[in-house]
DNA sequence: TAGTCGGAGATCATTATAGTCTCCGATCAA
DNA sequence: TTGATCGGAGACTATAATGATCTCCGACTA
């Protein structure tokens, strides 16, 4: 349950494979190009294109058209988060159906719903986390996350 | 993106109303049948049998045959989680195919996969979030979570 | 023993996802 | 300046997951 598309997945490695070549100790600032990122990690090339030009158009990354082109960050990795990357291929957090109701499309369960106050809760304590992790964290470093609870039981 | 079923929510829904039902005020005790369920929170009748059944079956709550017939909670509320509902109806967390492979069953990326060991504490925090909220806390009481990470960046 | 309940399965429709195909425009180097 | 190499963009298809429905069965209580 929970799972992030497969689209998302090929985002953060090819995220964190441009971030590590550009900021590695071999060949720094270097672009990358599509299918250098699907032969390395056997993504499908051109479903693969279709997440770097997503990822473009939100700024994650820079294109660079032509010959001896490619992509590189559009920031520093440490201003890139897990969130923003998510996000970015499939679309703003909600883990509930209400969670972003526009005008004339509320759902039948909305008048007695008993669980959409805690639901947006649990929503925005997991956006918290995913906001809290950057590309930077990604890169070798061990994210340092822990959780605290007031409520909690330890039950299992 | 990481939305949880329809399935999910109505879990969740039941396991409140039967929750409030049992240690409200009005009918302490009472049993709860699914026809109340679906017309009070105006959910399909046998799609919610199916989910309660399920639930039946996972110990969130104990059912019982014939007329005046229904459910009851398997254990008090604060022992059942969040994570333990949503486990019943929609299975194991992963947010990542991998995170639970079979022998046999390894993903072509695993070799040169760069996210899985982060992708993997994600999903962890995420557990512990959601294994640290029980029925009880969705009871009207307002669940106290807060998430403190070493590295966030505050970026937006 | 009849009617009310849950148990269980097969089935279908709809949607989301994953992946493919094709054509276009920009760029650089020969 | 022209062609090969890139990314940009849209339509398209196949498959899987989801949501929902239908039907029949067995258990139980009044």
């Amino acid at each position: 349950m929970l799972k992030i598309s497969k689209k998302a997945d090929y985002a953060l490695m090819a995220l964190q494979h441009i971030a590590s070549v550009q900021f590695g100790d071999l060949t720094p600032g270097r672009v990358v190009n599509t299918k250098e990122i699907a032969e390395e990690y056997h993504i499908p090339l051109e479903l693969l294109a279709k997440v770097l030009q997503t990822l473009a158009k939100n700024g994650m990354i820079e294109s660079h058209n032509g010959p001896k082109g490619g992509y590189v960050l559009g920031r520093r990795a440490s201003q890139i988060t897990i969130a923003q990357i998510l996000e970015s291929i499939e679309g703003p957090l909600g883990i509930t159906d209400c969670s972003h109701e526009k005008d004339g499309d509320v759902c039948l369960q909305r008048e007695h719903c008993n669980i959409r106050t805690p639901l947006l809760k649990v929503q925005d304590s997991i956006y918290q986390l995913l906001n809290s992790m950057t590309l930077q964290d990604m890169l070798g470093g061990t994210p340092l996350i822990t959780i605290q609870s007031s409520t909690a039981q330890g039950v299992e």
